[in-house]
DNA sequence: CCGACATGCTTCCGTATGCAAGTAGTTTTA
DNA sequence: TAAAACTACTTGCATACGGAAGCATGTCGG
């Protein structure tokens, strides 16, 4: 049945997920300072036009909260990785925007983790298939703003 | 270049993940009062061997820490889904058992999650893609013990 | 023009989680 | 066989997160 394969694959996204991330989270934050949510964040403004993004616009590409992308600015900010900037047009905007350290230290840490990509695809997979799993995975989320890659 | 193939898979693999969760989580709790996680510990003792686990394996299966794992078990032993269950050859050990009415009601919830695969499916997805991404996604953790599916 | 509603953001509170330390029990080693 | 090392689990503490409420601002309809 159908069902029964789209179940096996749901359940195994859950788990590669988690798996993935109980490897990569802890190399990411001992070598750059930054947990996995955080790249995501930075990278999201990496990808902007200007490097700048509302917070609301934030918390819709990476699938949280608004409460969440204002405590993760915080550390971000005092770090000098962003910046807030506000909109001349509507005062209750708040932009966040990428700086110059910001953007020289997520181009480092995009680098680990592409080299922890390469390495956890290193044995059993062949280049298309890697290229097959991303096609797929991406019709998830597709159409929505914010597809980095 | 091969590497950034792998780092697009793995982006879109966390996102994928993020809006899944987002949409599966809320319904599962509204309508069986659990959450994803809790479900994925169901089932993983319903797929068991006499229906139970040690808690340490129950961590690694879950990709969690072991102090998540007892204060998971807490509500679902209130509500009587698991029980306690000591080892007469190893005292230290304390298996989570899933009793009668825990199976049925991961086995009601599991309906519900196929039901909600099959509708992240629905569109754009022939069966046969379907079947090739769950059997990408498994290479991850097809090696390691508790494999559902 | 102004009252009602909508939007963007922050704060408060409850919950979930990992890590480190602590406890109890088992295995290894000298 | 006794001390040391290891294992399974629990607890304390700090952190991360979502939802509801609050506040400021913007928009719409009469």
């Amino acid at each position: 049945m159908s069902n029964t394969t789209a179940l096996s694959a749901l359940l195994r996204l859950f788990r590669a997920q988690a798996f993935l991330e109980a490897r990569i989270s802890p190399m990411l934050g001992s070598v750059h300072g930054l947990s996995l949510t955080e790249l995501l964040l930075l990278l999201q403004l990496g990808h902007a036009p200007l490097r700048r993004l509302r917070r609301v616009d934030l918390a819709q590409r990476l699938h949280t909260s608004q409460s969440t992308i204002t405590r993760m600015c915080l550390p971000l900010e005092k770090s000098g990785f962003v910046k807030r900037e506000a909109d001349p047009r509507d005062a209750r905007v708040g932009y966040v925007v990428l700086s110059k350290t910001g953007l020289a230290r997520v181009e480092e840490a995009e680098k680990t983790l592409k080299r922890m990509a390469a390495e956890a695809f290193r044995d059993r997979w062949e280049t298309d298939e890697i290229a097959m799993l991303a096609e797929l995975l991406g019709r998830f989320t597709a159409a929505l703003p914010g597809d980095i890659s």
